[in-house]
DNA sequence: ACGTGCTTGTGAAAGCACGCACAAAGTGGG
DNA sequence: CCCACTTTGTGCGTGCTTTCACAAGCACGT
C-alpha cells in the first residue's frame, strides 16, 4: 500500500533541528570518506555529539530514511540532508569589509566545498579596493547593488566595523539580499522576511567566562554543575 | 552510565539568559558612552533587539536592580551584569593556530576592552613560530603547558585545521584549561567539567541557505512563513 | 516459515523558554 | 496627603525541545 512516493515536502522542521542538520551532515561526510556504508543512530549521534534519540527524531522530520535493525545508509542520508538544507544548489556570497576578518573569510577554502561560492568582495577603503584577495579583486562598496545583481548574490556577509554594519545591511536588503551573516557586534534592524544571523566572538568568550567563574565560585563543594560539554 | 540523581537545582541563571546578558551589556555601554543615566526596559529591549518582558525577566535573575516608574540606572546595571558574567576580573586567552583566522583574532582589538587579554599565540609551523603577530611572538605548540602555567591562561581558542583540533583541545585540558572556544569544524571530546563552545561559519551559512530555500519554495503564495530575524 | 536480535520511529512526559497582562511599587504634581 | 501616571517584577498559559522507553520493522539464520 505504502507506495514509494518520496515525501520531501514536510513543511515545518523545528528550528533546533535545522541547526543540527549541518553537524550531522559533516559527521556523515567524514564517515563517507572513510568508506562507511551504513551507520546506526547511536554511532552517528556519538560522532555528532548528541543524544541518539534526538538524532532519530531530527531525522524523522525529513522522512523515514533509516532501516530498522540496520541503521542509515550514509550516502543516501548525505543526499537527503543536503537537499533539505538547500546545498544541492549553489549560493553566491558577497563579503563586505575586507579587513582582518574579511580577508580570513575570503581565504578560507572550506566554504566552496559545501555549495557556497564567494562571488564578490567589497570595501570602502580606497587602499583596499582594487587589491586582489583570494583571487578576487576587491570592489568598491558603491557597486554593491550592481554586484548583487550581476553575480546573483543571495547571501551577504558583513565584516565591517560596527558603525558601518547597519548601513551595509540596509543596502543589502535594498538590493534584494534576504540572508545576512553579521560579524559586527551590533543589533541589525531589518524588515520582515530578511534572515539575519550573527556571529559574535565576544559573546562566546563572555559566556565561557560566566561558566568559568561559576565553576571557580562553587568550587570544592558542588562544582558538578560545571561544564556543558562538547560541541 | 553517568546518571546524576541529585538535581543540582540551586542557584541558576537560565542558559538562554546568560547568552543574552552580553548583548544587554553592549547596549548599555553604548548608552553609557552617550551619557544616558537611566533606561527603561522598553528602550533597552529595543536596543538589544528583544522583547521587553524577556529583558525584565532576564534581569530579574540577577536581582531587583530597577526602579519602578523610572527604569534601570545604566551604570549600576553595567556593573552588575559585568560582575555576573565574570568580567570584573581579567581572563587570559591563548590562541592556537595562527593562520588566516588566528591572525585576525589576534589582531582584533575588541577583546581587550572587555576583560579578555590575549596572552599567547601558538602554532606548529616553524615558519610561523617566532614571527610577531599583534605584538606577540608566536610560540611553538610544544610550549603549550608551560605557557598556560606561566601566563595563567584560562581560556583556550582553537583556530587550527580540523584534524589538529582534538589534539590541541586535549592538551589544553591536560594543562588545566577548562574553557575552550573552538573554530575548527569538528566535535571536540572533552571530559566533564570542561566547557567547550564552538563557532562554525559553515553551519551559519547552511542555516541561512535552508531558510532562503524555504522562502524561495513556497514563494508568492504563502511566503509569510518567511524570515526569522535575530541579529 | 519463523524466531532471534538489533535498530528505528514515535507516543508521552518533563523541562525550558517566551511573552502577555497585571498587580505592585515608585515618581511627581496638585 | 492623595492621585494620576509610569515602569518594574512576575504568575501563568502556550508552545517548543529534550529525553525516555518501547512497539514495530527488518535482516538473517535455522
Ligand atoms: N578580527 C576579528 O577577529 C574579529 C572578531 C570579532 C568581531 N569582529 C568584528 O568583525 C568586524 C571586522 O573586524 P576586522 O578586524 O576585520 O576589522 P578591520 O578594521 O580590520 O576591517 C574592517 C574593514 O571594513 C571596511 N569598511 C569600513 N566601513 C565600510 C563600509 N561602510 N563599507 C564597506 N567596507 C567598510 C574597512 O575599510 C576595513 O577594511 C568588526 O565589526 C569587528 O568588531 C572581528
Ligand atoms: N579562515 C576562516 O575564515 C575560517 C572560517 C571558518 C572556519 N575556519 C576554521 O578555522 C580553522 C583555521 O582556519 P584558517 O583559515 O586560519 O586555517 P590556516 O590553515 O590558515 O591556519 C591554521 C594554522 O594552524 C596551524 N596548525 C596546524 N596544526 C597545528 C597544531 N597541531 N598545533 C598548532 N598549530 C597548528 C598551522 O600551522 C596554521 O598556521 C580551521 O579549522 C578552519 O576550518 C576558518
Amino acid at each position: 500500500m505504502i507506495s514509494r512516493p518520496p515525501r520531501p515536502r514536510e513543511r515545518g522542521i523545528p528550528e533546533a533541528t535545522v541547526a543540527r542538520l549541518p553537524v550531522y551532515l559533516r559527521a556523515l561526510q567524514a564517515l563517507q570518506e572513510r568508506g562507511t556504508a551504513t551507520v546506526s543512530s547511536e554511532a552517528l549521534a556519538g560522532a555528532a555529539g548528541v543524544n541518539s534519540a534526538k538524532l532519530r527524531k531530527d531525522l524523522s522530520h525529513l522522512g523515514s530514511y533509516g532501516t530498522r535493525g540496520v541503521g542509515y545508509e550514509v550516502e543516501y542520508l548525505v543526499y537527503q540532508i543536503s537537499r533539505e538544507l538547500g546545498l544541492t544548489q549553489d549560493w553566491s556570497v558577497a563579503i563586505v569589509g575586507i579587513g582582518n576578518l574579511g580577508r580570513a573569510l575570503a581565504n578560507y577554502g572550506g566554504f566552496g566545498t559545501r555549495g557556497f561560492r564567494i562571488a564578490a568582495l567589497l570595501d570602502a577603503d580606497p587602499d583596499v579596493v582594487g587589491r586582489t584577495v583570494a583571487s578576487l579583486s576587491v570592489r568598491h562598496i558603491d557597486n554593491l547593488e550592481e554586484v548583487v545583481r550581476d553575480k546573483g548574490v543571495s547571501i551577504g556577509v558583513i565584516a565591517t566595523p560596527a558603525g558601518s554594519a547597519q548601513g551595509v545591511a540596509s543596502r543589502f536588503v535594498e538590493a534584494g539580499v534576504t540572508s545576512v551573516l553579521n560579524f559586527a557586534p551590533v543589533v541589525l534592524n531589518v524588515p520582515d522576511g530578511v534572515d539575519v544571523r550573527k556571529v559574535d566572538l565576544s559573546i562566546e568568550l563572555q559566556i565561557l567566562a560566566f561558566h568559568a567563574q561559576r565553576r571557580a565560585d562553587g568550587d570544592g563543594r558542588d562544582a558538578e554543575r560545571a561544564g556543558l560539554e562538547v560541541t
